[in-house]
DNA sequence: ATGGGTGCAAAGGATTTGCAACATT
DNA sequence: AATGTTGCAAATCCTTTGCACCCAT
């Protein structure tokens, strides 16, 4: 029995047939852990596959997101990006320059599955942080202690 | 001295000037609190004030997001909605019919006021809960048992 | 008269859709 | 052959922008 690599791993236990494309796009995420954008996955995989196609990039995250393969993240409106990282942990971002950042010390709501309120059923859990980022922070503060 | 009612008042205290579309919108969000999107918005209030435009109401519920007087919520891919209830709360939304509901019994994420991590700092916190809703549930459940 | 607020029409982007070609079994 | 996957082009939808008009101070 072959044994194969992690990402072929993340895609069969997913449910999620490989295939080339698939398979580079997973591979993509858990190799870039900076919450790409549909686009900076097109971008970042278009010399390896010069014939991929956005339309596959969007199917295929969208698919892994759906089978829990890869997280979906829409913290900013208009600015939809994909994390490969499916442990829980917080993200924090920032609402100058829109940067995602992971906080994996920070308590992650625990995944509870199938926990039911009201008759909801829970399936999955986010937290999100929002607030200026260490770099525009002290950005800022450089500004104003020149002004 | 007049005393001016809560729509009112929660524009004043946020540092919006009131206009006459600002109350409005800021009326709907309070009056219906389904966290409707920008075109829900725009429907409901065509009727009261027929020269709305779809502008303003954009324009209207950033304003008030920015000053604090509504919530954007960015759960879903492509359906940004607001919420006029500025108190911390949990989010369900139903990955099926992407109905979102409000869990207030469920402790909300305390809001620590410019609390630092790693030198980002934290403005808001927003907890987000992802599953089915009770009627799809419900109506997955009928589905099944009719076949 | 001046500054902010509003609304139209147009531009801009992101995402989805329909469909034909292709790969894989 | 059959099924699922890919990729192009076009369509669609949401949101922003530029600018002129309007209102209130």
């Amino acid at each position: 029995m072959e044994q194969k690599n992690e990402v072929y791993q993340r895609l069969i236990k997913s449910g999620v047939r490989p295939s080339v494309q698939r398979y580079a796009i997973m591979n993509y995420l858990l190799t870039h852990p900076i919450h790409p954008t549909v686009d900076k996955v097109y971008q970042g995989l278009c010399d390896q596959i010069p014939t991929l196609s956005r339309t596959t990039v969007y199917n295929t995250l969208r698919l892994l997101a759906e089978h829990n393969a890869a997280q979906m993240i829409t913290i900013d409106d208009h600015h939809v990006c994909y994390d490969g990282n499916i442990n829980p942990h917080v993200h924090f971002i920032c609402k100058k320059c829109g940067k995602i950042i992971d906080l994996f010390d920070e308590k992650a709501p625990r995944i509870r599955k199938h926990v039911t309120i009201d008759g909801n059923v829970i399936e999955e859990e986010q937290l999100y942080y929002k607030g200026l980022c260490a770099d525009c922070a002290a950005k800022e503060k450089a500004e104003r202690e020149e002004a």
